[in-house]
DNA sequence: GAGTTTGAAACT
DNA sequence: CAGTTTCAAACTC
């Protein structure tokens, strides 16, 4: 039925529904971004840097809400032209949907190809399409959903939007403020996301991956109707799912499901709780305790595996669920992923992060400026000497000589671990006149909105660098380079801060691991593969925020993370091996 | 790999 | 809004 095969597709009624309003205009007014916390945001207007994956990642959150999951706008090259983005609203909890995402070893994971006979790939049932992407070698038939059929394409998600208007929204959302008051009131530092609408399975007891909730790794919630669920806090069944460390055992973990729905765990041994145990409000945020704090634990390894956006944005000091403290305290019953790194990164310490390293910039700029123009007075007061026009030419020379060697000089200073990345150089190659800013100076400041930086980097001199040391130098290549230095030196500060996180984070992974793998009492188990992720080699494998995340006392919390982080010596940096050192990545990964 | 099961999406 | 159908992924054999 529904759309036979020959029959116009889309059906003519979505097709009269197109206004010229539509597509992108509705995109982004019916697409928060954020899970619904943007829309009466002032920041919530699409602005470039919103829609930039990497500083959706990296942007400093000026405003309070709880910071869900990362959503990546997927701009095709054509619609780019046509600015119309597509949305690509990333499932963060669903591998699959994550195009290039790496599985628990590193191994980077394809993106995944849709199966499609008859939605022509316009429908939500293709993945593909409902993740905003086109098709990409799928083994789809009679394909629809690529640049060559555009035009029916975008009338098929306005149809989709027509139908729901977060159709391509994140299905997995941070809980409303409720939840996060839920949070403080527990002096909990707990993440609480749910699946917007909620699974309504039958017979899957939410333990098989038909479940969006256990595709996503969450708990089902309040908003599910689910039958027979077993997906939630404190179930035997799904507990006994990733029970020991079989947590990355697929295998093993559908039999464990097939036991549990068939109902040959969770009777036994256990007090079998009523069916409809998941949480229905907040009523089991308060009240009901976990039986066992160490399968709390367990929710936050798996949930981390999938929810590395949610993990970025736990990250984000703003967020006051990521700020909270305590991360002894297992009293709540939603699991959610928390950063292992929710202790160590405070929103104080990266306000503080920012202001160094604006003042950072600023001292380079000014101790950059301060010796090129000796090295000038210098060269004058010889060319007074030697007025000769053969003297002359060599002075200008060295002059230039100097000024090359003052930046390579202190490169070199702040890159004695490490091949000194020279791309960060050709950034200022096309620079604009007016204030040229290179891109990874564009991502090191994220969010030109955030008040805190800009604000901090005026006084210290750094937004008027460009334009005194613009009468200063030489226009084009001195400047150029001087600017790459900032650059470089910011970058580099900042690499070592990522570093240190890592490093603090790996920390409380392997203590959190240990820790776990005592309590969980799973001396049955062989010994995990998957949770404790030590890294190895060079540690850029995995990025800054990748997922360790296991809850650990927080021992490992540096007194003062920033003031320690500038303070970090070269020597200190040895010990860290390096984030990847290709400009792009220096930021990005 | 074919067939079955499942639940979301689409449709009535 | 509820019931039914369609669809493709997940799952089983």
């Amino acid at each position: 039925m529904g759309e036979s095969e020959g029959s116009e597709f889309p059906p003519k009624k979505q097709q009269q529904s197109e206004t010229a309003d539509f597509p992108a205009k509705k995109l982004a007014r019916q697409l928060d971004f954020t899970q619904g916390v943007l829309p009466n945001h002032p920041q919530s207007q699409l602005s470039p840097m919103v829609v930039t994956p990497l500083s959706a990642q990296c942007q400093l959150q000026p405003h309070p809400q709880p910071q869900p999951q990362v959503v990546s706008i997927l701009v095709s090259p054509q619609q780019q032209t046509q600015q119309q983005p597509a949305v690509r609203v990333v499932k963060p909890e669903s591998p699959k949907s994550r195009p290039n995402a790496e599985l628990k070893d590193g191994t980077p994971k394809k993106q995944k190809q849709c199966n499609c006979k008859h939605s022509r790939c316009l429908k939500l049932y293709c993945e593909c399409f409902a993740s905003g992407t086109y098709c990409d070698g799928c083994n789809c038939v009679n394909c629809y959903n690529n640049v060559e059929n555009e035009a029916a394409r975008r009338e098929a998600v306005e149809a989709t939007l027509e139908r729901n208007p977060n159709a391509f929204r994140p299905k997995i959302a941070s809980s409303p403020h409720g939840t996060r008051d839920s949070r403080e009131e527990t002096g909990e530092g707990l993440v609480f996301v749910k699946h917007n609408k909620g699974c309504h399975c039958k017979k899957s007891g939410c333990l098989k991956k038909y479940c969006e909730c256990f595709q996503a790794n969450i708990l089902c919630s309040e908003n599910c109707k689910c039958m027979d669920c077993k997906n939630f806090e404190g179930s035997e069944e799904r507990q006994a799912l990733f029970h020991g460390d079989h947590g990355n055992n697929m295998a093993y973990i559908q039999q464990a499901a097939n036991a549990a729905i068939t109902g040959a765990i969770g009777s036994s041994g256990y007090a079998s709780l009523p069916v409809s145990r998941k949480r229905k409000g907040q009523e089991l945020f308060f009240g009901k305790t976990v039986k066992d704090p160490s399968f709390h634990r367990l929710g936050h390894f798996q949930q981390a595996s999938h929810i590395r956006h949610a993990a970025l944005s736990s990250l984000l000091p703003s967020n006051p669920v990521a700020r909270a403290g305590n991360t002894t305290t297992l009293g709540s019953s939603k699991i959610t992923y928390r950063s292992l790194l929710a202790d160590i990164i405070q929103s104080q310490d990266l306000k503080e992060l920012c202001s160094v390293l604006v003042v950072l910039s600023g001292e380079v700029a000014k101790t950059l400026s301060d010796q090129r123009n000796s090295t000038k007075k210098r060269v004058e007061d010889q060319r007074d000497t030697f007025p000769d026009s053969s003297t002359q030419e060599r002075l200008q020379s060295q002059k230039e000589f100097d000024a090359d060697k003052i930046v390579s000089n202190r490169s070199s200073a702040n890159h004695a671990d490490e091949g000194a990345p020279d791309d960060c150089s050709l950034d200022g190659a096309d620079m604009p006149k007016g204030r040229p800013m290179s891109p990874g100076t564009l991502a090191l400041m994220c969010d030109e909105q955030d008040t805190i930086f800009m604000a901090a980097a005026s006084p210290n001199g750094l937004m008027g660098y460009g334009c005194n040391s613009s009468s200063q130098l030489p226009c084009g290549q001195g400047m150029t380079e001087a600017h790459a230095e900032q650059e470089r030196i910011v970058l580099t500060k900042f690499r070592d801060c990522l570093n240190r996180l890592i490093t603090f984070g790996e920390i409380k992974e392997t203590k959190c691991s240990s820790l776990a793998r005592t309590e969980l009492g799973n001396e049955k188990g062989p010994p995990s593969k998957g949770i404790a992720n030590t890294r190895t080699g060079t540690g850029s494998q995995q990025g800054p925020f990748s997922n360790g995340v296991v809850k650990v006392p927080p021992a490992a919390k540096p007194p003062q993370m920033v003031t320690s982080i500038v303070a970090t010596s070269s020597s200190d940096l040895q010990k860290f091996p390096s984030l990847p050192q290709n400009g792009d990545n220096k930021l990005k990964s």
